[in-house]
DNA sequence: AGAACTTATAATCATGTAGACTATAACTGG
DNA sequence: CCAGTTATAGTCTACATGATTATAAGTTCT
């Protein structure tokens, strides 16, 4: 990441009393063949991001800037995400303050677009205990939980230890508790904390780190998607933000695999669809597809006159029940 | 990315690149006798704030450090709202850029501190169609719905009239829509839109502002506490948010009162009870208190340790159906 | 062509919960 | 003692949701 060692360096002379500097940074996602992705430049290690600009009205359109020069990407939805900003946050403790301002992008793949130094990875490569749609995976019962465990009870006091303990079990449904899908930030935060990804290394120089859990990510932005997939994973339940996801004509089970995708569970299908149906988010266009071998599927759209008629619902998702 | 011709004006001997000030902005949220009140300093339309300096560790930290400084309140609950960052945001187009981050705490009252130029506003001086306790309030029928109508029927093309009409309609519950007591920043940037309230007037100086609906507060504040507004009555639904709110002991209805306040409508008494006890977010004392008249009612207290057992759910608001 | 398989779509059932409402209990103030 | 106020319990109903089954309409393989 170049611009954050600029700064300093160049400004060896006369040390500034607010030395900021401000970062816009997106987390753009998109689902690829029933798999979220995030868009990454470099190693596929890092954000798309660049220094907020003066000539810049807003941040949105400086974020909008960046993404395109960088990764050749236009950029469609955008919400804020949250603006990260305490001191030690990049590790190494400088006298310069970086504040990011990081933003949620939804698209889709498309567009052409084989730009330079960049890619599309899947969320579960950086969060492989995050995809629970083939059951739940096993690194979480063959590794997290043990690890977490051994991290619990290495606790000095007694009191830390059950917190710990039921910090975890929390999080990732142990002890016959139910797997909540929204929980993916104090999910990544307790692996952090008990030393199991390699951004957490350096914290602890002791630690020997024989476990490296998912892909690494520079700086804190692995963070910052574990974040925004724990945002998305929310907002989808109540505003109807998948349809920024799709294509513009879709089967309600290309609906239903995206929606699964994010939320990393599986959903009931009838259920889906009546529930997609009675709200009337979409419409028939009339036509079939044959695609994916069986008997063709309805053709649908998003109705986009719904945002006019009343504040939406979005899509509620029938989740299995204990 | 040359970000250094921007910066012009000021900075005639020595040029800095990013001419930037950050500052931090809270809206500190208490209700006080059924009466949810912002914290304010000045003329009662300033919010308490103070730069980023880089002494705070985190922004959290140096706006406790501000608020105190400037009203004496310690803040417990701090949760993050929003960046604003937008360059023409404060009014006047300044060579330099401005950006909040803006944050909500709940605190009560209480806490001695009569302070110096700080007092509690409640929500609804500067939002007087946001209370619907006693029904809708005369203003939104007898003053915004003609002139939001005036405002649409304004418009030169009629592809922006139906708009306008319909976003109008939607966010104030006109033509038997319902009211939603979430969509305060809609209804505050559509009075905004339509020149309704003070701060707007400086665009448009033609527009002879025979309507100020609702108190002034400086620069965007107001649309910084309609954000939180929103967002709490949002949050107190999924997060048991609201008993920052209440002292350590209070009754049920009480309880009631305080998210009435919050929600501006009025909940059905047996229902809220049923959705209180049955997800034992509380529990009794064993006291009862005979203040008010009538019959004893018990005292409760929060069940801290329900943040430990499960993701809670917060207040579920048994509002009127259809 | 027929069998086996895949996907789409309709329909049913059971359960739980939310909203509306009624009734009774226990106190205060005149 | 009566009127008024608040607390607390309980009931009834409509509806949404999760689970399940059945049927329709294609594809692919043999």
């Amino acid at each position: 990441m170049d611009h954050q060692a600029a700064g300093t360096r160049k400004d060896r002379g006369a040390v500034k009393a607010d030395e900021v500097k401000v970062d816009l940074i997106a987390v753009v996602v998109a689902v690829n063949d029933s798999e979220p992705c995030v868009l990454t430049i470099g190693q596929a290690d890092t954000l798309p991001s660049g220094p907020f600009a003066l000539e810049h009205r807003s941040p949105q359109s400086g974020l909008r800037g960046w993404v395109e020069q960088q990764t050749g990407h236009p950029l469609g939805y955008i919400e804020q995400l949250y603006t990260f900003a305490d001191r030690d946050r990049i590790g190494a403790a400088r006298q310069q303050r970086v504040i990011s301002i990081s933003y949620l992008a939804l698209t889709r793949k498309e567009q052409a677009a084989g730009s330079p130094k960049c890619g599309w990875q899947s969320w579960y490569e950086y969060f492989p205990w995050e995809d629970h749609r083939s059951g739940t995976p096993p690194v979480v019962l063959d590794v997290l939980r043990p690890r977490l465990i051994e991290w619990a009870d290495g606790a000095s006091d007694a009191a830390t230890r059950r917190e710990r303990r039921q910090r975890a079990a929390i999080a990732f449904g142990f002890d016959d508790r139910h797997w909540n899908e929204e929980l993916t930030l104090q999910r990544y935060e307790l692996v952090y904390e008990a030393g199991l990804v390699q951004e957490a290394g350096s914290r602890r120089d002791a630690t020997p780190p024989p476990l490296v859990a998912g892909k690494f990510m520079v700086a804190d932005h692995r963070r910052i998607v574990a974040t925004s997939i724990a945002r998305l994973r929310s907002k989808i339940k109540y505003r109807p933000v998948v349809f920024e996801l799709m294509p513009p004509v879709f089967t309600l089970l290309q609906l239903q695999r995206t929606v699964e995708a994010l939320s990393g569970r599986l959903i009931n299908k009838p259920n889906f669809r009546r529930l997609i149906e009675q709200q009337e988010l979409v419409e028939k266009t009339g036509e079939t597809t044959a695609e994916t071998g069986g008997r063709p599927a309805q053709l649908y759209r998003f109705r986009h006159a719904i945002l006019d008629e009343r504040p939406v619902a979005g899509t509620k998702l029938p989740l299995t029940r204990a």
